[in-house]
DNA sequence: CACAAGTGTGAAACCGTTTTCAAGTCGAAA
DNA sequence: TTTCGACTTGAAAACGGTTTCACACTTGTG
């Protein structure tokens, strides 16, 4: 060293251990010159804390799901700790998450349908905090944040009807889904028990064909309540391509509320879940049990908004429960 | 231990070394006991080699970002690395990247507006490579992936001056850019020396109104071409709200081609970048690198191709050059 | 049967920090 | 002047692996 000392440089770029300044100042210089920072490696080693925060998430295609990991990663920034992506592509379960282990990360962050209860038990034993988003799951000790699905749906649902909605199709995701599930239970119990709804499964890309399909085949349908966005722009889509008016004759209604539901030519109802808030209720509770481990397992609803637009618009009556857009339409 | 070795672990867990199959076993079991699974940390220490890679990326609300980034991950991971996200969202340059190297990553990802020339050469004196994509730059053993902007809006120019536009706008982002000022450049050498062009910056959440406002004031303009496919959504919903056909009165094309600019709504020209292949050039090129450092640097440009949709329509004498669609419209 | 070559294993040093502990310095109080 | 803390600093033991080296112990060959 330049200096004097092999240890005391662990004080100086410790925050909070005295050194005398003259010291500090010289260890500083040296450090400048010789162009050294201190290797996170080694000191994760030593103290067992790594700031990593593992991200185990799937296909990001879905604006919503892009979003919330640039949320994610930049909370956990602020709060001095890094992201680590491990994917989980593999569709199932849990061997990615595994993979976060290896890294001794502080804490893991899972995306819906990436987290066995096996694995879970994994990390709680370890000591490792997880954090769920997008699915309940009561097993050990994992912290849960949801949109409230059923309620952002029942409002849906609740809309429909009261729009003279009486048999609609409920699209959700070829692959089963814990968010879509609570969502058509939200819609059923918003339209009533006296309402048809089918079910029918696409995926996002081929949302159109299916309604198209659906749509032709059952001409009684007068509403499609959709479990994204994404699926929902294929049906309004779907509803021009065969000369079915929407609102008048065919109500759309999504779940998300991402950036392109605004558009005009979609105007899409949908319903907002924030992804901020998602993102820093997640990166707050992981960093309060990372500082006090006992505490109590939550899961945390968030509100899920209904904002009606032109596929499914407000009624007049009804219109005080409802917040559209600020909307300066000039 | 439960079986009867210290170092002798390390080799059963480090591929390649020799173990017999009798002690192999037996610490596999131990370790399949005990969950033992190796230190990624101390590992690193040791080896001098994190497996990290670090990705520098500013905001992901352009779908097109977004999926770069999954493809990074999903490509990495494949290859035993992992991503690690260092938010660059202070705009601005270096200080971000720097984040990178405390983790001794073995290679860096920067997108394009993220790397200085002093952190390039930073990185280079400490020999971790740095692959740099959406932009060129000549400095210090980085490497970069750039689509072929200049040629990609050439293209564009081309098909808009062979459908007699001769006054466009060029809508860029407010922030200048590399890759804009090349799409500038490719779209004023395809429109001719004898076209006017305006240049108009704007945000992707505004370009509807400056648009609004630019197309009003200037009658004359007959064709606008946005850096990328969010800007010229704004501008399709604009020439709407104005009542200016498209594409008989306006031409409007984009770049990215993200999945939207095929929704029927907007059908809109624009020019094919792939993810994909970019993401897996990248990781490509710095694993080569990784492995054998003296590597010459390398500037690669992606092909990027125009595909014409209806805002811009590729006109039948010259069908042969343009690939569109295999549009099965039904 | 001896000797070279090849294999599987353990000892020990090391990677770059943190952290405990003890020792040393200095100023203030007695 | 002596004594007692408060501060600053260094020595040394971790942290959990990898890796070099040397030491047996098999094998194969003359």
């Amino acid at each position: 060293m330049a200096g004097v000392s092999p240890a005391t440089v662990s004080r100086v770029f410790a925050s909070g251990s005295s050194v005398s300044p003259a010291v500090d100042g010289k260890v500083r210089a040296a450090a400048n010159e010789l162009g050294y920072r201190p290797s996170v490696m080694a000191r994760s080693l030593a103290r067992a804390r790594t700031d990593l925060v593992a991200l185990v998430v799937g296909r990001l295609n879905n604006p919503f799901d892009a979003q919330l990991v640039e949320e994610l990663s930049e909370n956990l920034d602020a709060r001095g700790k890094r992201l680590l992506v491990v994917p989980a592509d593999h569709g199932e379960n849990d061997p990615a998450a595994l993979v976060a282990l290896d890294y001794q990360v502080d804490g893991i962050i899972v995306a819906a349908g990436h987290l066995s209860k096996a694995s879970a038990e994994r990390f709680l034993q370890l000591g490792v905090p997880v954090i769920l988003y997008g699915r309940e799951m009561h097993a050990a000790g994992v912290d849960c944040v949801v949109a409230d699905n059923v309620s952002g749906a029942r409002q849906v649902g609740a809309l429909f009807r009261r729009s003279g909605v009486r048999n609609a199709i409920f699209l959700r995701h070829k692959r089963r889904t814990f968010s879509d599930d609570e969502r058509g239970t939200g819609f059923r119990e918003g339209m009533g028990p006296d309402a048809t709804i089918r079910e029918l499964q696409s995926s996002s890309a081929g949302s159109r064909d299916a309604a198209m399909a659906a749509l032709s085949e059952l001409p009684s349908v007068t509403g499609v309540f959709c479990a994204n966005d994404l699926l929902a722009f294929g049906v309004v889509e779907a509803a021009v391509q065969l000369g079915l008016k929407v609102p008048d004759r065919l109500r759309v209604a999504g779940f998300d509320d991402i950036d392109m539901a605004a558009s005009p030519f979609y105007d899409l109802t949908s319903v907002r879940q924030p992804p901020g808030e998602i993102a820093s209720w997640v990166v707050e509770r992981l960093l309060e049990r990372l500082e006090s481990p006992g505490l109590a397992v939550t899961t945390q609803r968030l509100p899920a908004r209904l904002v009606p637009r032109r596929t499914a618009p407000a009624l007049p009556g009804f219109g005080g429960l409802c917040v559209s857009d600020p909307g300066n339409g000039e």
